[in-house]
This record gives C-alpha cells, structure tokens and sequence, in this order.
DNA sequence: CGAGCTCTATCTACATAGAGCTCGGTGCCGTAGT
C-alpha cells in the first residue's frame, strides 16, 4: 500500500499533469495547502504571476465543482476559453449572455461532473433561484477574482457585491480563496468583511516590480503634459496604455496623437459593445500600437509585451495607480511607468468620491423597510429613487443593521435601530468611507511629490517594507531619494497606536521627519514626526 | 472641485470679463422594440 503524498507534492504533481506548470512559487503554493484544507484565503498577487493557479489546481483534487465569482463578461469568457483548451478541464458559465436552454446545460453539464468550473456574476447569484440552483451543485471551492471590486465597486456601482459574504454562505459554504492583483490593508479588511472570510490565510506577494522603472512628473499646464507624453513616445516601443479620466480625453487625446502621427486608438466603458471588443482584441494581438484608455480598459489586459504605462491625470488612489501600472511588463523586460500630474487632477476624484447622503432620503428609507420585506423595484416606487441611489442607501443601512436582504426583497432586521439613528448611522458611515477614500488620494498625491525612493513609498502605502530603495525609479536615479527608514521613529514599524481624534491607527513609514499612520475611521495619515514626539499625539495600543 | 461651455453686461459696436450652468468612471441585468 501506498502512503499518500504531501499535500504540496500533490499540488505540484496536479499543476504539471493538469496545466504544464513546471514550478509553484510559495504565495501560490501557501494558499492552494490553505483551501484543500479547508481553510478561506486571500491572495494578492500581481496579475501575471499565476493567481488563477491559486484556484484552479486545488479545484482539480477536490471532488465537487469550484465555482468562479467574477465581475466582467468578457474576461470570465477569456478565462473559460484558457481552461477549455486544456485536455481534460471543462469550464461552463452561467450569465445574461446564455439563452435558458444554454444555462441549464451549463447547470447540467457540472450536476453530471463533465464540468469542474462553473463561471458566474453576484448579479446572478444575487437571484434566489439561481443561488438554489448553484447550491444544488455541491461546490466544494468558491474563489473570487478580482476580490478588490468588493471595495471598489461594492459600495456605489454594483451592490450586489456587498451581499457576497451572504451569498457564499448560501451556497453551503465551502473555503473561499479571494484573489486580487492589488490590495492595501483598509481594501483587505474590507474583503475579509463583506466575504465572512473565516480567519483566512493572507499571502501577500510580488508587489514590488522590479523591471518597472517608475517616474512622475509634476505639470503646470496642459501644454507641458501633452510635451511630456509625445517625448515618451517619440523615445519608447510599443505597445503602450496611456490613461485618461474622462470619456472625452480619451476620444480628444485618441484623435489628437493621430493627428501627430502617432497610431493610436481610444477606449471607454461609453462606446458601443462591438467597438470595445474589437479594440480589445486588436490590442491583444499587437495591432494597436498605443490605446488611450479610461479605467474600463484593464481587467482582462493580459498581455505580456505592454512596454509603458503613462498616466495623464493623478489615480483616484494608489490601489488603482498600482493596478494599473501592472500591466506593462509582464513578460519581465524593462518596462516604464509615467505619471504626468497636475494639483487640478485631485477635483475630480473629490467629485467621485462624492458627497454626504441625504439624511431624510435615509429616513425615509429606513422607515419604509420597516413596514416589512419589499423589492427593489417596490421600494423605488414607494421612495422615488433611482436605482442607483436606493442601492448606495439600502447599503448604507445594512452596514448599521436597518436593513437586511430577505431572498429577493429587502427590509428592516428584527432589532433595527429607529429610522433617526439608523439614517445617522448611515450618514456617519458614509462619512467614514468617504474619509477614507480622500485620505487614498492624498497618499496618491504625496507619493505624486515624494521625493523619496517611490517604490518604497508604495509599498509602505501597502502596508509592506522595502529595507533598500528600490532602484528603479525617477528618485532613486537622481541619487537623491531619502532612504525610507524601519527603524528611525518613536514607535516600530506596523504596530498599533492611538490619537486622541483619530483614534486607532497602525505606523506604515518612516520618510524624513514625516511619519504614515493607517487609522481605521479616517485612513491614511501623514504626521510630523518632532511633534508626535513632543507633543504626546500618539500613545501605544497593545495589539 | 474644476473645465469648458453659453449667456449677459457693457454701453452704442466690438470684444471680452464675469456669472452661471453642466458635466465628469467603472458593468452587471432585463426589457422594449426592431
């Protein structure tokens, strides 16, 4: 008789019988043990370093289907295509683009194990039946890519994403391994959250690229920006993204590099269905020398050849800044980075973030939902609210406990706070996340004027440190980037502090006499160290 | 919050300053109409 293998044999043994992969590096190699032993994960690695392996070897050993939660059509079709055209792995998806009869085949086709991954939006499984239907399936791994559109899209543009946690539990719970490219700790937390992760394993790796030469450059004006962009394409290959944070730009910027010659071709998440596939696909296969882009163009970019990234506006956050500068140089050959700022770029990102809800709207809400469980489409004829807003409230709410999803419908939860106390809760929780997400820009911003080694000041923002300057960007060339130091200031690097306003904070950096604290009620912090000092502004929290 | 547009005031004819307005990202889904 034979002795079973390890677990990481196995793993190995099924990513080369399965896949072709020759090797496992350990922050895929952690989380895969994780899941097979029933524990829930989450993965932050750089996109093209092998994170759908996280899910799709272990999903290979275990008995039941995995189920894939996945947030764009086109990528999910991307993924299905890369997995079917292996020998002996079928992937079927279940969505709007399927008629009935395709998506019970689909449902069928795994029921009878011809299939071992099943793809799918939280819009469909936000629909009880299907939810039942999937449930009914056994699965025995549900991973989550793109994990981060929880906190990114979750809160204002896709709530359904909000109701994860309670959508996976209704599925039986199986472990949950949530994967991302791109994770700062407040995102983090806010995964493990809204997924009910159960004490997850966390990898956190690769996020320092270290053929990514990264540059910023501060810009008075249009005209000196639009300078900057044509010498960066006057010296570089292609292919390369320049992202823009309007429609517009990106239409104006497409025609006006044509017309100086440069081949180029706009994309925005505005243009007809047809156009963006196309433009997608001629970018893919090298046909689109430079593409100028808003935020739509990413997710699904995996292409290995990218040779520059530009950025024409100042990124709501660093979180995007790194996901987006990610997808130039993947193949490992040096790549660049540009970022041409100016201090007007941050209006715009303000007026994303967007503003305090109304309390009365709130109210009202509240109060309607206790009249007991009602649909979306009830409660907008009851309120007069759009769809987009009543999703923003009802989620509001159901973060201070005044509202609870009941199968389809919504309402109050047995012990909900009176509507007055709930629409004040809710206004202060928007408050905070709004907070929080300013306090991103600002980091975004100083990263923009550091002068300090930028890899380093980006990594810290991700909560890891870099003992050396990194090497590869603009300061570090200069030979004039302040080193950022572990070991120079009055309380150690990540542990936990107290301010008497701010309250709970954990210490991120070091950087001259400044010092970066990550509180969790109004995030990112940048303090002078001498009057921390001298003034007694943060005190040591145990843990 | 800021860009960029239109409108208005000026004060007697053209052009320009300033006020006031609108717009600004990301995608599921289902339904209506060809």
């Amino acid at each position: 008789m034979r002795l079973p293998l390890p677990l990481s044999r196995r793993l190995r043994r099924a990513a080369r019988t399965h896949f072709g992969w020759r090797r496992l590096r350990p922050g895929q190699l952690a989380p895969m043990r994780a899941v097979l032993r029933g524990r829930d994960a989450l993965v932050v690695l750089p996109t093209g370093g092998g994170k759908s392996a996280v899910y799709q070897v272990p999903a290979m050993m275990l008995s039941g289907p995995t189920v894939v939660i996945s947030p764009l059509l086109a990528l999910q079709q991307d993924q299905i295509n890369a997995l079917n055209d292996r020998a002996g792995v079928t992937a079927v998806r279940v969505s709007s683009a399927e008629t009935p009869a395709q998506r019970s085949a689909a449902l069928e086709a795994v029921r009878k194990g011809l299939a071992r991954f099943l793809f799918i939006t939280p819009e469909q499984l936000a629909q009880p039946e299907r939810l039942a239907e999937v449930k009914a399936l056994r699965p025995a791994l549900v991973a989550v890519d793109e994990a981060h559109c929880i906190s990114a899209w979750g809160y204002d543009f896709r709530p359904d994403y909000l109701a994860l946690g309670h959508l996976v539990e209704g599925l039986g719970r199986p472990p949950v391994v949530a994967l991302t490219a791109t994770a700062s700790p407040p995102v983090r937390d806010d995964i493990v959250d809204r997924l009910r992760l159960r004490d997850p394993l966390v990898v956190v790796s690769g996020l320092d690229r270290a053929n990514l030469f990264l540059e910023v450059a501060h810009c008075p004006d249009e005209e000196y920006r639009w300078r900057r962009l044509v010498a960066l394409l006057q010296e570089d290959e292609r292919p390369g993204i320049v992202y823009v944070p309007t429609r517009r730009a990106a239409e104006e910027l497409g025609e006006r590099l044509s017309a100086a010659g440069f081949a180029a071709e706009a994309y925005h998440g505005g243009m007809a269905a047809g156009v963006r596939e196309r433009r997608h696909r001629d970018f893919l296969a090298g046909d689109v020398p430079v593409m100028v882009a808003t935020s739509a163009f990413g997710m699904g970019i995996d292409k290995p050849d990218i040779r520059w990234v530009a950025h024409m506006a100042l990124p709501d956050s660093p979180d995007s800044y790194q996901q987006e500068i990610g997808r130039a140089g993947r193949d490992g050959a040096p790549a660049r980075a540009l970022l041409l700022w100016r201090a007007e770029d941050v209006g715009l990102q303000r007026f994303f973030t967007g503003g305090a809800p109304n309390e009365t709207e709130l109210r009202d809400l509240a109060a309607v939902l206790r009249t007991g469980p009602l649909t979306r489409t009830a409660l907008r004829e009851r309120t007069g609210l759009g769809a987009r807003k009543l999703g923003q409230l009802t989620g509001l709410l159901e973060q201070v406990g005044a509202a609870t999803t009941a199968g389809q419908k919504l309402t109050a939860p047995r012990l909900a706070p009176e509507p007055v106390a709930a629409a004040r809760a809710a206004l202060a929780e928007a408050e905070r996340q709004q907070a929080v997400q300013r306090s991103r820009t600002d980091m975004m911003r100083a990263f923009a004027e550091s002068g300090s080694c930028r890899g380093q000041v980006l990594l810290a923002y991700f909560g890891e440190h870099m003992a050396r300057p990194c090497g590869h960007c603009d300061n570090c060339a200069a030979g004039q980037s302040r080193p950022v130091r572990a070991e120079r200031g009055p309380f150690p690097l990540h542990s936990t502090v107290r301010h008497a306003e701010w309250g709970v904070g954990m210490v991120l950096a070091y950087e001259s006499d400044r010092m970066t604290v990550l509180f969790d009620d109004v995030g990112y912090k940048t303090l002078s160290v001498p009057v921390v000092r001298d003034q007694g502004l943060l005190v040591a929290e145990a843990g």
